[in-house]
DNA sequence: CTTGCACCATACGCTGGCGTATTGATAGAC
DNA sequence: GTCTATCAATACGCCAGCGTATGGTGCAAG
């Protein structure tokens, strides 16, 4: 994609987004400290004069990528799941999402690796704790009592987390095709239980299908 | 092997293994980068002198770390779990072991974030694919046919996963106390459809009908 | 044209960690 | 009491990455 270019006539040069987004591609590629500011300027054709123009310092472009990054989580989440009016077809919007990307979960990973640092902290926390509560809606517009739901959130999860993990560490185990759709069913039958206590109105008759596999 | 002397009076010089546990100790704290010769070196109150001797370098000794990992995992398996005859009870001993140690859960996340170095990942999935395998034979013991076990083994091996990094990450998120054992409740509950143990009559009961089989 | 600004290159010093080489210390064997 | 193997200290060269200082270049406005 090329440059804003609100302008005329614009130079190609390089901006802290272009900086940021290479800065997570490394952090995806070879976690937090591969975010380097020699290597990564290499990589973008210029030297470590162009980087120290932008940025103060090295952990001024980590968090700039982490900004960038948890701007894109949150999008993504709003844009994509958010218009859907049911929550059970919600979650499994999320669960299918989760296990879709293999980039963004593998940056997830890799950035929650980090969470020592009191720069990293932060941004993972917010991530971690908007999916959780987004989560802990979806259980209540099922109809589960505020406890409940939250604990039920923290199980969908931690269960999404654990098949990123899954998938990094022993893609092997990992199955494909149709029977990962058996497994993606045995999975989102049992964390969306649908026979809540109260009045349970409908019965959803829900198809889970998707194209599995790792993508990029 | 082992050491020199095993009479009273023994030297209080470093063996290989005192180093591996340092290095672990340091994974567990900051990652596999904190495997560092010269820092660890001055943690054991030696320079790095000591550790050339013992050791041909950096890697040798993080393969040490990693193989004393191994045997560790391996043998609190078998220790703790093996003897209880009840397939339900091992499970569920599991989940708990699995959320009792935080430190165990750090050294394993940590260790799995080096998932790409070729010194690290054979064990990462020596490690794993030996968990998943005892949950699927535990899953197995409670009447489940191969392929089903092998679904909720990765299932729930993913929620122990899961909840470790919550633990991590968020561990404001992670309840206390009674609340607690309400969560582990709500999921060994979902996690082991005990469905089975109920009747000892049927030699292969496929609990694995949920509602799955009908919706295509 | 020249001035100012935005962006980048070059060159430098500094630090921390890896690995080697050499010497030093100590305990047990003889 | 010497000798030798085992373990450790010291000193060195090397490299990668951080941060700084300073100079260079293109472009747009005046």
């Amino acid at each position: 994609m090329s440059r804003p270019m609100a302008s005329p006539a614009s130079r190609q040069n390089l901006s802290v987004e272009d900086w940021a987004r290479a800065a997570l591609d490394a952090i995806a590629a070879g976690g937090l400290d591969a975010v380097a500011v020699e290597p990564l300027a290499r990589r973008l054709g210029v030297t470590k004069g162009s980087f120290y123009w932008h940025f103060a310092n090295r952990e001024a472009l980590i968090r700039a990528a982490l900004e960038l990054w948890e701007r894109q989580e949150t999008d993504d989440i709003l844009d994509r799941v958010e218009p859907e009016p049911d929550p059970y077809a919600r979650i499994v919007k999320l669960f299918k999402q989760a296990n879709a990307s293999y980039r963004s979960g593998r940056l997830y990973l890799a950035i929650a690796a980090g969470e020592d640092s009191p720069v990293v902290s932060p941004f993972v926390r917010r991530v971690s704790e908007r999916r959780m509560n987004y989560l802990q809606e979806c259980y209540r517009d099922l109809g589960f009592e505020a406890s409940q739901a939250r604990h039920w959130a923290r199980f969908a999860y931690a269960t999404f987390m654990g098949n990123l993990q899954i998938r990094r560490d022993t893609p092997e185990a990992m199955p494909t095709g149709p029977e990962f759709n058996q497994y993606l069913r045995l999975m989102i039958s049992t964390l969306i239980p649908r026979t809540v206590a109260a009045g349970d109105s409908e019965q959803h008759p829900h198809v889970v299908s998707m194209h599995a596999g790792s993508s990029q």
